[in-house]
DNA sequence: AATTCGGGGTA
DNA sequence: TACCCAGAATT
């Protein structure tokens, strides 16, 4: 039977060459959302290292329910999709305030939660519940067309009921395993280049193998136009010491530090930078030199940064702040106490 | 339905 | 370069 067929072989796959991942040593709830959160987007080469200090800092839900902002913005610095690091806090506190610490264990309630959405409400009830429930990433999408031959287009979002639909009939027994081994099968030997066919435990049922149409799958339909901004990011130092800033709670890099930042309207004046400045911060400040700054490409942006090396005029004495919620001076043996994203931590280098 | 959120690995 | 990654929230 064309059921047993894929679940029988890939349980087995999994259970012999499944690699070894910290998350993988016990499968409580706490720790199976706190690895799923990190690896949304995220590579599981990259998340090791952050999850093994994030539990040993945080060993509870509990731990975490009360831990301050700042803390974890610093040991989440570098990973990215920084929202996810705030909506983790709120999901612990109400995880702890309106659950008493258990998470919920059907697929409504815990998709009220912050940053859980559909894939990680599966994984949640599948991994740490083994609860008969889909679990359908990126990973999963490409095993499923591939084996299925399915044109259909994953970048449209109500295909993704197709997925569920097709994982929810070949399961069988055991999800925990069932949904793992999807994804570890897309990671490790379905992959987008390369797939490695020949090491496959479902080869036989492939339906894009058979027809050596495996790289026409995923059909995925929509192209990510890259926009480039020129952009101003303002050193102004007084005394050794540099001035940062928090950035706002939403947008881009939302609750890390950083240098003042704007785009470079006019490309060659300085009078919009020392605008900028009066209008952002109340600061009359005065552009020295420019400089060239670093190159920094995010998912859907590129910037191109220059440096713009300031000094506050001597009249100036208010120390104004209006649009952001926090703004310090801080030494430079100060800098690492602050989370920067990557962007800025390339500037560190130059200053 | 389309856009906005990082950063790194890979070919 | 361009694509992809154990996606979710917002517009």
């Amino acid at each position: 039977m064309q059921t047993e067929y894929f679940y029988t072989n890939l349980i087995q796959w999994y259970k012999k060459v499944q690699r070894q991942l910290p998350w993988r040593e016990s499968y409580q709830p706490y720790t199976v959302w706190l690895s799923e959160i990190m690896l949304q987007q995220t590579q599981v080469i990259t998340v090791v290292d952050y999850y093994k200090r994030f539990l040993k800092a945080y060993p509870t839900i509990f731990d975490l329910s009360s831990a301050d902002e700042d803390d974890i913005f610093k040991l989440w610095e570098g990973l990215g999709y920084y929202s996810r690091a705030r909506n983790l806090i709120r999901c612990a506190k109400l995880i702890v305030e309106d659950y008493n610490g258990d998470f919920p264990k059907n697929k409504k309630e815990l998709m009220k939660l912050p940053g859980i959405g559909p894939y990680t409400a599966g994984a949640i009830l599948s991994i740490a519940y083994n609860q008969k429930e889909p679990a359908v990433d990126g990973n999963v999408m490409r095993v499923i067309s591939r084996y299925r031959a399915l044109n259909v287009n994953i970048s449209e979002v109500k295909n993704k009921k197709i997925f569920e639909e097709e994982v929810q009939g070949l399961m069988g027994g055991e999800p925990r395993d069932f949904n793992q081994g999807l994804m570890e099968l897309g990671a490790t030997v379905c992959t987008p280049k390369n797939a490695k066919c020949t090491q496959c435990p479902v080869q036989e049922g492939c339906h894009a193998f058979a027809n050596q149409t495996v790289y026409q799958y995923p059909v995925k339909l929509k192209k990510i136009k890259k926009q480039t901004k020129e952009m101003a990011v303002i050193i102004l130092e007084v005394d050794q010491t540099l001035f940062i800033t928090k950035r706002p709670n939403t947008g881009l890099m939302s609750n890390l530090w950083g240098f003042p930042v704007t785009e470079r309207i006019n490309l060659h004046s300085y009078v919009d930078i020392e605008a900028y400045m009066e209008e952002a911060f109340g600061l009359k400040v005065n552009v020295n030199q420019v400089e060239e700054g670093a190159k920094h490409i995010f998912t859907h942006l590129i910037w191109h940064m220059k440096l713009y090396k300031c000094t506050l005029k001597e009249s100036s004495q208010a120390f104004k702040k209006i649009d952001y919620p926090e703004i310090l001076w801080v030494n430079r043996s100060e800098l690492e106490n602050y989370a920067f994203p990557t962007a800025f931590k390339k500037v560190f280098k130059l200053i």
